[in-house]
DNA sequence: CACTTGACCTGTCCGC
DNA sequence: TGCGGACAGGTCAAGT
């Protein structure tokens, strides 16, 4: 599921591929998917040049020449995925067939399938030939055009709180986020993209398992040790995690349809029945904040009112 | 006002 | 094998 490390995995690889082509034309298939109008998108969108890539929380940001930005979110199941040749064609060696598809020499878990699919919403085409194309299984995601200097207004990005991994995101500054939800279940509050940006259930479970903390612990119960820890093992599994190319559980791939492998990393992440990595104990599996939740109950200790 | 739950979707898996 | 239903989870609207 894209959650910050899935979102950062395909802007890297959006950014080595996108900056410089310019947009011949857009074909959707769903309103929802991409509402803006035909006028907006003849007038901002086709013959554009793609200048940057940038990522706020879970959202992409694809700026554009003509001062408008195409904003993507991939929500649970989008994919983004180029097909076309590399922008600089320096090592030749491309020997199999899936190189030349994704652009260059890929390991063997690629995206091995034909473009568009079923799960195609929307296909950008670019005069050189290569495609972009936003698959979502689910039809969650979404993609609009908005005028890049206002973005910073919109309601929905003025709402996101810190990076997590900004460097100059503090632990004073983490521990005074959170104490403004003091009384929530501290999963529920690192899901909130207000609270902290780009944090999503995988992430959560795993830093809570590091941190030795239950998922259910009301923020004030917790002791500022522990939220010290939190704050470490939270940055450092989601830097892990983008190293690795974030987590595929099933449907994420980054831009060149390539899978992630954090999941071979997880600890406690579906999980469940399986012998804690620290003691032994089975990890369960419960429902916190309303989502499937994963946990060592015996390191994860309930805090005393019950789970 | 703080916090929780349901809706949005489709594909997969599990039990009968 | 087929079928119904639970489940997956990011976010917002609606509920308590």
């Amino acid at each position: 599921m894209p959650e910050l490390p899935e979102v950062e995995t395909v802007r890297i690889g959006l950014a080595s591929l996108l900056p410089g082509r310019i947009i011949k034309d857009v074909w959707h298939d769903w309103p929802k998917s991409f509402p803006n109008s035909p006028s907006d998108v003849a007038r901002f969108l086709l013959r554009a040049k793609i200048t940057h890539v940038r990522r706020r929380g879970k959202v992409l940001i694809i700026e554009l020449s003509s001062g408008y930005s195409l904003v993507i979110h991939l929500k649970m199941t989008g994919q983004l995925v180029f097909v076309g040749k590399a922008a600089e064609p320096r090592a030749k060696s491309s020997k199999t067939g899936a190189g030349e598809k994704f652009g260059g020499g890929h390991p063997s878990d690629s995206l091995l399938r034909n473009l568009p699919d079923k799960s195609t919403r929307a296909v950008i085409d670019f005069t050189d030939g290569s495609k972009l194309f936003f698959n979502d299984q689910r039809k969650f995601g979404w993609m609009r055009l908005l005028p890049t200097s206002q973005i910073p207004e919109i309601d929905f990005f003025k709402k996101i709180g810190p990076e997590p991994l900004d460097d100059d995101f503090t632990v004073q500054e983490f521990i005074d986020v959170l104490k403004t939800r003091k009384n929530s279940a501290i999963k529920a509050v690192l899901l909130d993209q207000s609270v902290l940006a780009g944090v999503g259930n995988i992430y959560a479970d795993e830093s809570l398992f590091a941190a030795k903390i239950h998922p259910s612990s009301p923020v004030n119960t917790i002791s500022p040790t522990k939220l010290v820890k939190l704050y470490n093992e939270l940055r450092a599994i989601l830097k892990l995690a983008i190293e690795k190319g974030g987590s595929t559980d099933r449907n994420y791939v980054d831009a060149k349809g390539k899978k992630g492998s954090y999941l071979n990393f997880a600890k406690v992440f579906r999980q469940q029945g399986q012998p804690c990595p620290r003691c032994g104990t089975r990890i369960i599996k419960i429902r916190v904040a309303g989502r499937g939740t994963h946990l060592c109950p015996r390191c994860q200790k309930a805090p005393k009112g019950l789970k």
